[in-house]
DNA sequence: GCCAACGTTGGC
DNA sequence: GCCAACGTTGGC
């Protein structure tokens, strides 16, 4: 079975790479997502899928480091929890709006990879986050592109 | 804090 | 179904 990577952004002052390592296992539920188009990638993940963190809204935004999707997506509970800021009282138990996968942390980056340095590489210009709907949380990469940036980041940290 | 890009909502 | 108004994202 083909693995697929995707680039999953957070902002480090809401839930950032160190919170995920903090958690037992290392596991986390990706929750609060609230666009479709994302919703519907999440959707695709399957199992032993990888991606990478990126920290945004920091200074500079960069990927940070690599996670592995270790549950399909399941319908995200903080949307019937009226005290999550992601509750939707719209969205109906019974056929549930929003949906989150569960994800492992992997491995640091020896070295971040910011934003600029991945606009800057040529090999990187098909990358979502530098064209058009470059926003959305949730983006599709390819094998190429996951390894390149990897590379880029001087590979991976020893496991924590 | 600004604002461009883009998504969602709802009146018509 | 159109589109104006409004909300969110996220780099700067």
């Amino acid at each position: 079975m083909k693995r697929h990577y995707w680039l999953m952004k957070s902002e480090p002052d809401v839930f950032g790479y160190d919170h995920l390592l903090r958690e037992p296992d290392q596991t986390a539920l990706w929750d609060g997502v609230r666009n479709y188009q994302a919703r519907n990638l999440m959707r695709e993940m399957k199992v032993g899928d990888q991606a990478l963190f990126y920290h945004s809204s920091t200074r500079p935004p960069h990927v940070v480091g690599v996670m592995e999707i270790v549950g399909e997506a399941i319908p995200d509970p903080t949307q019937f929890d009226p005290e999550s800021p992601h509750h939707d009282p719209r969205s109906d138990p019974e056929d549930p709006r929003w949906w989150a996968v569960s994800v492992r942390a992997l491995a640091r980056l020896q070295n971040i990879v910011t934003l600029d340095e991945l606009k800057s590489n040529p090999k990187l210009a098909d990358m979502r986050i530098n064209q058009r709907n470059q926003r959305l949380s949730i983006q599709p990469a390819t094998r190429a592109e996951f390894d390149i940036v990897l590379r880029m980041g001087g590979g991976l940290e020893k496991a924590h």
